[in-house]
DNA sequence: AAGCTATGAATGAAGG
DNA sequence: CCTTCATTCATAGCTT
């Protein structure tokens, strides 16, 4: 990504990835309009056919949209494991966000509870994916690998280094 | 959003916003989301209304989006990964086929380092391939799964094995 | 260029 | 918690 190579002449012993402001700005300005675009689509399709709920599921973290939109593709009961909605996904990020740490017993149950307005979950499912992410987001802090030089400038997660097992 | 207030200033006269590699991720991930829904209920519209005009741009109570804002986010939604160069690929294969089973962390950090004499590589793409190998492995083996699931993306079939274990 | 296959990476869940 | 596994997603290169 362009401004990502663009940040490394800044400072003496400083790696960073840099967007500017300008960028910054373009970027926020094309979700927000992604997430408005998104909410009225649903909510006009909705008016429209009065029939089923369409928003309730539409899956996208990894792309996998319910049968109502990909029409006739594949079958409904198609997928054991849990997989979050995207609306599941966002709320559960920002729970995430807000830094509460570790989400207690009860937390969870309310949180359950919020997250089955917008699909199927279980407790378990948000105690795993607290798990998950908690675990994962800490093996990914730092990103400083060099890069070589021919290809890409992929991202980088580094193993844990905790050796002391 | 967070790392809008990680804004630092480096140098003198210059601003600049900073993310993490992970607060990238994130982005990017949230910004396809939104461009594949948007996508999907702009077609699912489409058919459901005869009218045309939908796709040549998305008009919605007040506001206009241009499509082409899509198109100029290939940069951002795209991703590259890892590909081992061919000195790599034998090194590991010929660690993997020495059958210490599951190579420690620290056994990954040898084999990375000596692996990175020969190219670009991280940890984490090392623990990735020994994780494809084996499950890959594995479920060759076992090529005739009973339980056929509806969709498998994959047909498996025997190749020439350089796998003389 | 379009489609297909091999394969790197993401992620929910299980086990310790 | 941390590690590991199974499954799935997404893409780099071939093949046509």
């Amino acid at each position: 990504m362009e401004w990502q190579k663009a940040a490394e002449e800044l400072n003496g012993g400083m790696f960073v990835k840099v967007m500017t402001d300008e960028q910054m700005e373009v970027l926020r300005k094309q979700i927000a309009v992604y997430a408005i675009i998104c909410q009225q689509l649903v909510d006009l399709h909705k008016s429209l056919t009065a029939q089923n709920d369409l928003a309730a599921g539409v899956r996208l973290g990894n792309m996998y949209c319910d049968p109502l939109i990909t029409s006739g593709m594949h079958k409904i009961t198609s997928r054991q494991r849990w997989t979050p909605t995207p609306m599941q996904l966002q709320i559960l990020e920002r729970i995430f966000e807000q830094g509460t740490g570790n989400p207690s017993r009860i937390r969870i149950q309310e949180i359950t509870t919020e997250l089955s307005q917008h699909g199927q979950i279980s407790q378990t499912n948000v105690s795993n994916w607290f798990q998950n992410r908690r675990a994962r987001s800490k093996r990914k802090q730092h990103s400083a690998t060099p890069v070589n030089d021919s290809e890409s400038d992929q991202l980088e997660k580094e193993i844990g280094d905790t050796d002391t097992k």
